[in-house]
DNA sequence: GAGCGCTTACT
DNA sequence: GTAAGCGCT
């Protein structure tokens, strides 16, 4: 018998691990770890125990349960593996340093019980080291590695295993409360987690939406986005179920101008898989620069502007609603992720760190890799050296991408009954004539085109361009 | 076959 | 500005 250790991999169907020949039976476990639960936050942890509810339903349907734990991994699962004379406990292969890590120390101890370990290659299409340059080398460019991405074999999906070769539950667990986690409430409304709502997702992003993908998915006010982020983050889906899908909807496409717009949406599961292999070779980026500067950015202190970026009261009207999305939603459009993080850090001159972080505690879909990714590419410590230096303009930002405001009055109920040319035009305005139009709403913290200069200059000191 | 200069493109 | 490919040595 072996123990499946269920982490990011919330699914029965589509789980490498569960289908691989090595055992005759396997009993499924989900250990909540205080070392790994530190780095959680409540949104997602709220996505896990709705997810948790759906997997352990679908194994006790088929006369087999999903044994919840509490504490140290390696503690807790060298004792569950021997109370249940398992001699080996398999898992989906972790890709960040932390993870890692814990693995290790689960290999150590369970190697001492004389107890085997297998690890599987599962939340990937392609792993960190198979695609590489020329030179056998991990990209630092992600137009390259979509190249080779795009046009290398993908594994197809698997089946979910059969009841025959799942073990009878030796006790009955159950499922912790955000409460006994010792975590408040998410102020967020949370998306449904579970593997029957990823797939709900999928199906009806693929049958309609992926289409407009490559000319919706910008507009925010539309949403045109699959929304399987969190799925993705959770496992709630696999990603080969994702990507036979998208494939299917490639080969269902009406016209050329769809079939392009599904190998758009291509490119974003490519990006994925690109930053997880730039966290795999690069663990430290998640606190680092993964760009050398000859100096370090002096970043500003400034705890009165992060606030206001945190709460969404910048008076950046496209800034504010993406912020307060997240609040609202655990969630926030992908598009405005990349002009809230660059007003963060080109407009605050805020580090790139304090919005990690946030996002971190805030998102119900972030995950080291891909969060990190975007955070230091709109910082410009990342990987894409760029020919310019990346500065977003929020006003250019909110008229090209809402040009109605309908996604900014969504989210920021002062500005309800402004016109869009005057929610467009708010840095413009005079202060008695904001009073007049929306007298909740705050003016801008900071005037834009001095901070662009200022952002260039702080740049170049860190390039050792100037004094 | 590594080491170079040249070309190309960077969401 | 710089990563990566390419062709040449």
């Amino acid at each position: 018998m072996r123990l499946h250790w269920h982490r990011t991999d919330l699914r029965p169907s589509d789980n490498l691990a569960l289908v691989s020949p090595d055992a005759d039976s396997i009993l499924p476990v989900y250990v909540f770890d205080p070392r790994i639960l530190d780095h959680a936050a409540p949104p997602r942890v709220a996505f896990v125990l709705d997810s948790l509810a759906a997997l352990r339903e679908w194994y006790r349907t088929r006369e087999s349960d999903l044994i919840i734990l509490r504490g140290e991994a390696p503690t807790e699962l060298a004792r569950l593996a021997e109370a249940t004379d398992a001699d080996a406990v398999s898992w989906a292969q972790a890709y960040s340093g932390l993870g890692r890590r814990r693995d290790d120390r689960v290999r150590d101890r369970l190697a001492d019980a004389g107890i085997e370990t297998h690890t599987v290659h599962d939340h990937l299409l392609h792993e960190p080291g198979s695609i590489t340059t020329n030179d056998g080398d991990p990209y630092a460019v992600y137009s390259y590695f979509w190249k080779k991405w795009r046009d290398r074999e993908k594994a197809s999906s698997v089946a979910a295993p059969g009841a025959d070769r799942l073990a009878d539950a030796p006790e009955e667990t159950a499922i912790p409360t955000l409460a006994d986690l010792g975590f408040d409430d998410p102020e967020a409304t949370i998306p449904a987690g579970g593997y029957m709502e990823a797939r709900h997702c999928l199906n009806d992003f693929c049958g309609d939406d992926i289409y407009r993908y490559e000319d919706a998915r910008d507009a925010p006010a539309t949403d045109a986005t699959s929304r399987l982020s969190p799925h993705l983050t959770h496992g709630t889906v696999g990603i080969r179920t994702v990507h036979d899908r998208v494939v299917r909807a490639r080969e269902e496409a009406p016209d050329d101008a769809a079939r392009e717009a599904v190998e758009t949406f291509r490119g974003e599961l490519a990006w994925r898989e690109f930053y997880h292999h730039v966290l795999y070779f690069n663990p430290e980026v998640v606190t680092e620069n993964y760009r050398g500067y000859e100096h370090d950015i002096e970043w500003r202190d400034d705890p009165e502007a992060l606030q206001a970026w945190k709460e969404g009261k910048t008076g950046y009207p496209i800034v504010d609603a993406g912020m307060r999305q997240l609040r609202r939603e655990a969630y926030m459009h992908n598009r405005v992720r990349m002009i809230v993080a660059s007003f963060l850090t080109k407009d605050l001159l805020l580090d790139w760190r304090e919005g990690y972080d946030w996002f971190r505690r805030k998102l119900v879909d972030h995950n080291p890799a891909n969060d990190n990714g975007g955070w230091q590419w709109a910082a410009s410590t990342g990987t894409d050296s760029q020919p310019y230096f990346r500065i977003f303009n929020p006003m250019t930002q909110g008229e090209r991408h809402d040009p109605d405001a309908d996604y900014i009055r969504e989210y920021v109920p002062e500005l309800g009954g402004v016109d869009a040319d005057v929610i467009h035009g708010w840095h413009e305005l005079s202060d008695a004539e904001r009073r007049d139009a929306a007298p909740d709403y705050p003016a801008p913290i900071v005037d834009h085109g001095e901070r662009r200069e200022a952002a260039l200059t702080m740049f170049e000191r860190a390039r050792g361009e100037a004094d």
